[in-house]
DNA sequence: CCGCTCGGGACATCCATGTGACATCCATGC
DNA sequence: GCATGGATGTCACATGGATGTCCCGAGCGG
């Protein structure tokens, strides 16, 4: 999922805003200062960056202008978050470069709606690609498609997801918990066989190229190419 | 490059979307009343016309409508702004010949990637034609018109530009969201039953070709040619 | 007033999913 | 080797959520 960095200084709200895009999945980061952020950024280039304009150290304008010239980072849509009335703020930003903004005060609903809206058209943009490959598997995000040998195979969508993840992380030993919390999206211990189940139904779909998902006995599975 | 005119009554708006348009590398004028506009347009056609239905003078609506009179000026791709929430506008503006709409408050980033394909589109049509097509389905852009194994279909303006959607981006699954947001212009999640009944409606219109707009339960609905 | 289009609520329907019981397998200690 | 317990594989089934379908009311144009 994607990557999210969130340049704000008010504790509070840096908060509840990381605490919503982390219940919607989204891995974030947060400054509290533009410097801060600009560090992080260069660190771990995001997917999208949650910019407050009103920082105590360097102008909101600034980290952005400096976002934007840097080519690792370019690529990184922007969401402003400005404070009420302040709409030369917001058309500078836009000028700037920034996909989209919110004004506070927000609500967190408002917010993950246009968080997810600005990444789509980014996703959009990117064009095809998107196809990962392990043996004979091939997987394409975009079309929802998996093939073995060429040959498509029809997938639901919770084993559509449980085999990405696999693939994203191939080689990786993935415990039951991990594979609950990123595929499923549940926190929590198991005492069922859910994970294990889905993992059979995934193998027998891929019939004799199932064989690359590995049960590691006392861990998890794990997906091992050739 | 191509010519953008802006009929828009909100300074600030029409200076942020000009100064944009001009970075990007369009020439651009701008009328703040729905006569100045026309008398822009009039002395000078533009090849694209941004339109605001909410005009202090005359009603969008009737720019529109004499534009698309003139045969000037008729050839000029017209892209509606309308504020949020005035869904008949946005029918009524796309069954009165408009391209394309955005919804305020709109990202310059959408804007852009619908003004560049909308233009995109009105070049191919010069050539040619501007056909869209899958298995036995063909779609005429510029004529508006569908055909199912040389048969024609009649649409209806949703209709037509669900199918549209479908095709350019056949393949690809497309989420309720997405259909809502691309094809609709509303950005919310939700708990109707909108989209299906118009994929019900277009398959149903489609016949038997209307097969290949396919459903990927848990995701949403992909057009797959044979 | 009629007919068309569209949105969306109220169902009907279907099938993907979670679950526990049971079978099987394997590492471990002897 | 072998017994043993815990871990994993497998299965059938109910249940909830997702989708298909129908239908009605609103809005608009003729």
């Amino acid at each position: 999922m994607a990557r999210i960095l969130i340049i704000e200084d008010e504790q509070d709200l840096a908060g509840l805003v990381e605490y919503n895009l982390r219940a919607a999945g989204f891995e974030t980061d947060t400054a509290n200062t533009g410097a801060g952020g600009l560090a992080r950024a260069r660190a771990h280039p995001p997917d999208l960056v949650l910019l407050d304009l009103m920082l105590p150290d360097v102008a909101g304008g600034e980290v952005l202008r400096m976002l934007k010239s840097d080519p690792e980072m370019k690529k990184a849509a922007v969401v402003i978050v400005s404070a009420k009335g302040q709409e030369a703020d917001r058309i500078q930003g836009l000028e700037l470069g920034a996909d989209d903004y919110v004004v506070k005060p927000f609500s967190v609903r408002e917010l993950l709606l246009r968080v997810k809206a600005v990444l789509r058209r980014a996703d959009a943009e990117e064009g095809p690609a998107a196809v990962l490959a392990a043996g004979d598997i091939s997987l394409d995000t975009s079309r929802h498609q998996v093939r073995v040998k060429g040959e498509e195979i029809i997938l639901t969508a919770l084993e559509f997801r449980l085999l990405r993840t696999l693939l994203e992380r191939s080689d990786r030993v993935q415990t039951r918990e991990v594979l609950l919390s990123d595929v499923w999206g549940i926190q929590a211990e198991i005492h069922t066989r859910t994970v294990d189940t889905h993992i059979k139904r995934l193998r027998e779909k891929l019939g004799p190229a199932g064989d690359i998902i590995e049960t590691v006995r006392g861990v998890g599975y794990k997906l091992s190419p050739p």
